[in-house]
DNA sequence: CATTGACATAACCATATCGTTATATAACAG
DNA sequence: CTGTTATATAACGATATGGTTATGTCAATG
């Protein structure tokens, strides 16, 4: 699916991952969220661009300002996506794994 | 973290999706894997170096073959990572929410 | 209405990514 | 050894990505 993959893409950066976790703890607007970084306006600006296309975050005019948000639909995706794949890191992927390694031999086409 | 960056880009290729979801039914050689898809074996070849990269597959040979399997490592990551979001798509998003924006907590990436 | 401040867009460059075809390597079969 | 099979690597081209500076737009303000 198409969004997954802007998604995953727009949370392989770790710019934009740092802004979700600064919007984690509130609202900020554009500005707020470029000043901890070492890049220019125009990054930022085109970050967020990227992060409201994978709708992980949504911004809103407010007056001269714009206002991000973050947006949970991304973030659900991604999740849901990965949750099919827990059982492989769960308690119980020791007893799959040999199982599995018993079968390697068997039809697996 | 360099890893995750790694981890998420990995699972932003529908290609490379799609391999960990033929691997999640078990272990598959190369050959096995490249069959599905129209695309070349090199091209296979280096999404699977891409996933074993980010800790997303183990390939060891086996004999003329080479064998992949799931790694439990970087999916764990990404999805820990997620996790710490998983408040903003619950239920009790709403008085968390009201929660942070006094009170901040800890950093995240 | 002219200016300033906040943000977006455009144009550009360097590097990364994903595909290709051609070739190399490693193990097995004869 | 020779050939075949399975996979990796090399070299290349097209497109995507992430940064920059310059400029455009819109709201607020004197």
């Amino acid at each position: 699916m198409k969004q997954l993959d802007a998604t995953f893409a727009a949370l392989a950066d770790p710019v934009r991952r740092a802004i979700l976790a600064r919007l984690a703890q509130g609202d900020a607007t554009v500005g707020e969220l470029a000043k901890p970084f070492a890049i220019s306006q125009p990054a930022i600006s085109r970050h967020l661009r990227v992060l409201e296309a994978a709708s992980l975050i949504r911004r809103e005019r407010d007056g001269q300002h714009r206002r991000c948000r973050l947006e949970a639909r991304g973030l659900e995706r991604a999740s849901e996506w990965l949750d099919f794949y827990r059982r492989f890191w769960s308690d119980s992927f020791d007893r799959l794994d040999k199982h599995l390694k018993r079968k390697t031999g068997a039809s697996h086409d």
